[in-house]
RNA sequence: GCGGCGGUGGCGGAACGGUAGACGCGAGGCCCUCAAAAGGCCUUGUCCGACAGGGCGUGUGGGUUCGAAUCCCACCCGCCGCACCA
């Protein structure tokens, strides 16, 4: 059967091709597959993209890297093993065994003497070896903090692996806040740069945008507030240092350290103390909701407005955050609706200083306000100025008194790594009680996962009950100490991977420079949008972080990429609860990998959702008969299989017809592939196919042999293993080793062509013109054109349009 | 609320400001067959019309243009991300 997904030729070594010394080294990488059960459509979708870039650059001469492994360790294996009993190591084998089996079957070129897993000890080692790196430039630290807590999976969890709602990503409890000392990697030192390099990389939009989004970067003012009572200043920072004059209280986040020590002895200490203890116990998602009426309680002490002097009283509020800012703010409620709802709520004053410029002499009435206006009420060197003016002069002036200064914050956190779980990379440090936390020396990387029965979660580590494991010396004083017990979050596991591909069997270090400098950045880089913020935004930490400890002369690791979009079934997304899932395997078991390959990027456009329809995929599966029949049907005719495909010399008739049919194909399928239209490239093979199927009888057998054969050759890139057999019967020659072919210009271009003509911008008439007729002979058959004349004649013609090569218009009254 | 993306036949989707609906699915008709499957041929936006041809058509309303699915403005709807971010 042509479209078999079996063949002799499904493993095409992917760095092949003669490396000329012009052509570049093209690295192509697919997100690598986190390896739980068997691929899904995704999957095949994915790979799919990735193996026809890879080999239409292949054919095109690049040498190119295009590997493959598995990000094996992590909580998804890790809980199927808790629900089956059977190991995660053993899980993940078995998962990782039956990816290999399908990606082999699916035909994707891929160079396996590269392949890795992120479990292996071989790659971990260096996974902790980059730890620390990071760790000696005092980019990994511990730190006790409030941190986010999955009570169902017993873990610490990222910020980003919690949803806006509070739940967590992966199991979907409601997530707690537990004070923990913790690892955290110092992401918040490059918000700058992975801001400010967004823009010189080729990623869509949306990505970009996502990214900017998550920095969140505020430009704004850092003031200070004296508590004159305790001696103590408290900076805030705000993004409207031109309503300082509006500010009439201070409010401080329940997990502010020094709420309680302001509180103390007040007369609401009790209420406080029981207001920030409800505030830590409650959810992030009871917390947030915006809906929420806003609650607080005095603190009993004043801080000084600087700009002003006035004392104003401080609260505790958890509708302000700790983790954004300083964790205290001015409240403002004349101008900000948060702030507003509260002095509403509590009874204090609300003071305008921004007034509408046509509106100077604005009341109370319309408030909040929050947009620009001038300024009212507030001191005679700014009153009357516009806003945004104002608000550069007074944040000089906060300066020049040293009361304050302009400043950028971040909403981006630092990321924290450490989980107490079984199945991930250990972290390589181990705690002295006389030396603290001590660095693993290198020379004793790895420090090995230890193989234990018991890895239910228990709210610490599993590994803490390996007791033999978790003893240790101090490589410093050789005295007792103690192992770190908690392991690292997938996620750092995947942030250097493709760094690993370049040098993947180095065993004395996690790459040779020589090998990164050769094949890194990534040229195209392809996956789903969902790891839009946190795999890539890691990753380009990384790259940045170990650029700058020299290991890398680069700084951003994915030059482009390409985010593909969901495969739906029945508009939804396909789930084992819903009975919707279509497994790959059992498609290409029906219908071949060729076709499920081919299908799946001639549904739509691939960075869209596609919805599956097994009726397409039937189609498919026809157009590839088609082929492989007619391909089969010429090469059998006498002198079917002989002598080189070459265009025909001076063809005519439908010779030239079928010659430019083919050449157009070529032209076609090469633009559509490098702009990632792979559903036009597809379908511009089939218009080949019909054009052969047409003609095959008028045509000349070289002819039809060469378009038959280009057909086959520009649809290698999607169905390799049909492609291929086509190309061999009809030529006897591999396809792969033929460079992408390419379009006679002169072929392109036809010397007559359908003329339309229009009146007033209605097509009214087609006629035959030559391609290389002046303006006026267009215009003279134009009109002639008897259905032109039926709608022109008695009228008057008082413009006339005439674009060669497409149209006339004629405007008429 | 802020930001991003999108809205085209019965369906998936094509269309450098220049023939709207390529290609495929589905549907209808026909051929092959004792019959079916497979395969092949034809039709298929919609309305009027026997044909020729014509009217209407790319979410809505305006605008720019000889000409707009495409560019601009306003709005409606859908999806995605962020969201008490000071």
């Amino acid at each position: 059967d042509p479209a078999e997904g079996r063949g002799p030729r499904s493993r095409t070594a992917a760095v092949t091709g003669a490396p000329g010394p012009e052509e570049p080294d093209t690295y192509v990488l697919e997100m690598l597959p986190y390896p739980s059960g068997e691929p899904h459509i995704g999957h095949l979708k994915c790979y799919s993209l990735g193996d026809a870039i890879a080999h239409y650059c292949r054919r095109r001469g690049a040498r190119v890297l295009h590997p493959m492994g598995y990000d094996a360790f992590g909580l998804p294996a890790e809980n199927h093993a808790i629900r089956t009993g059977v190991h995660p190591r053993v899980s993940t084998a078995e998962s990782i065994a039956s990816f290999q089996e399908q990606f082999r079957s699916w035909g994707i070129s891929i160079d396996w003497s590269r392949e890795l897993a992120t479990s292996e000890p071989s790659y971990y080692r260096w996974t902790q070896w980059i730890f620390l790196e990071l760790f000696r430039a005092g980019l990994a630290y511990r730190s006790e903090a409030a941190v986010k807590w999955c009570p169902n999976d017993q873990t610490v969890l990222a910020n980003e692996q919690v949803s806006a709602d509070g739940h967590c990503e992966r199991c979907g409890a409601v997530v707690e806040i537990r004070q923990l000392e913790q690892w955290l990697l110092r992401i918040t030192d490059y918000a700058e740069r992975l801001l400010s390099d967004l823009d010189g990389i080729d990623w869509p939009d949306h990505v970009k945008t996502m990214q900017r989004n998550w920095i969140g970067r505020s430009e704004g003012a850092e003031v200070t507030f004296r508590c004159e009572e305790l001696d103590v200043d408290y900076p805030v920072f705000t993004t409207r240092p031109d309503t300082l004059f509006g500010a009439t209280f201070f409010v401080m986040a329940p997990e502010h350290p020094d709420v309680l020590r302001l509180a103390e002895g007040g007369p609401d200490e009790a209420a406080v103390r029981e207001y920030v203890n409800h505030a830590l116990t409650e959810s992030s998602e009871e917390r947030g909701r915006a809906e929420k009426q806003k609650t607080g309680v005095p603190l009993g002490r004043f801080v000084t407005n600087p700009v002003n002097g006035e004392r104003i009283p401080m609260y505790v509020a958890d509708y302000v955050l700790m983790e954004y800012g300083t964790g205290a703010i001015m409240a403002v409620p004349a101008h900000d609706e948060r702030d507003h709802a509260f002095a509403e709520a509590f009874g204090l004053p609300i003071r305008r200083v921004i007034a509408p410029a046509d509106e100077p002499d604005a009341g109370p009435e319309g408030l909040p306000y929050t947009g620009d206006g001038v300024i009212v009420g507030s001191h005679s060197d700014f009153d009357g100025l516009p806003n945004r003016e104002a608000l550069g002069a007074i944040v000089q002036w906060l300066d020049r008194e040293g009361k304050g200064h302009a400043s950028v914050n971040y909403r981006l956190r630092d990321w924290l790594i450490s989980r107490q779980r079984y199945w991930g990379c250990p972290i390589p440090i181990v705690y002295c009680d006389r030396c603290g936390a001590v660095p693993v020396p290198e020379d004793e990387l790895p420090v090995e996962l230890p193989e234990i029965d018991d890895y239910m979660p228990k709210g610490r580590s599993p590994l803490a009950a390996a007791e033999d494991w978790v003893n240790a010396r101090c490589p410093e004083c050789d005295g007792p100490a103690r192992r770190e017990t908690d392991t690292m979050d997938t996620f750092v596991d995947s942030s250097w991977y493709f760094l690993r591909y370049c040098d993947a069997r180095n065993e004395r270090a996690a790459w040779d420079p020589a090998t990164t400098r050769e094949w890194m950045p990534v040229d195209q880089y392809i996956g789903g949008v969902e790891h839009a913020i946190l795999h890539l935004m890691y990753a380009r930490f990384f790259t940045k972080a170990l650029a700058d400890l020299g290991h890398l002369d680069f700084q951003e690791p994915f030059t482009a990429l390409f985010t593909q979009g969901m495969v739906t079934k029945d508009g939804a997304k396909m789930s084992k609860s819903r009975g919707n899932v279509v497994s790959p395997a059992s498609i290409v078991d029906r219908v071949g990998a060729d076709t499920a390959r081919c299908y799946i990027l001639f549904v739509g456009p691939p960075e869209q959702d596609a919805d599956w329809s097994d009726e397409g995929v039937d189609g498919v599966f026809r157009f590839l008969g088609r082929l492989w029949r007619l391909a089969a049907e010429v090469a059998e005719r006498p002198g079917g299989t002989h002598g080189p495909i070459a265009s025909p010399r001076s063809p005519e008739g439908d010779d030239l017809a079928l010659a430019r049919k083919t050449h157009w194909a070529i032209d076609k399928v090469g633009s559509d592939l490098r702009r990632f239209s792979f559903n036009t490239a597809i379908a511009a093979v089939m218009e080949l196919l019909n054009a052969c199927s047409r003609l095959r009888e008028q045509a000349e057998l070289q002819t039809l042999r060469f378009a038959v054969a280009s057909a086959a050759s520009l649809l290698f890139p999607f169905a390799p293993h049909v492609s291929s057999d086509i190309y061999e019967r009809l030529t006897g020659e591999r396809v792969w080793d033929q460079p992408w072919p390419e379009a006679d210009e002169a072929l392109l271009e036809t010397e007559v062509y359908e003329l339309v003509c229009q009146v007033n911008g209605k097509v009214r008439d087609r006629v035959q013109a030559r391609t290389d007729a002046p303006a006026q002979e267009l215009l003279a058959l134009c009109l002639a054109a008897p259905n032109v004349r039926a709608h022109v004649d008695g009228r008057e013609i008082v413009k006339e349009v005439v674009i060669p090569g497409k149209l006339v218009n004629l405007v008429v009254r």
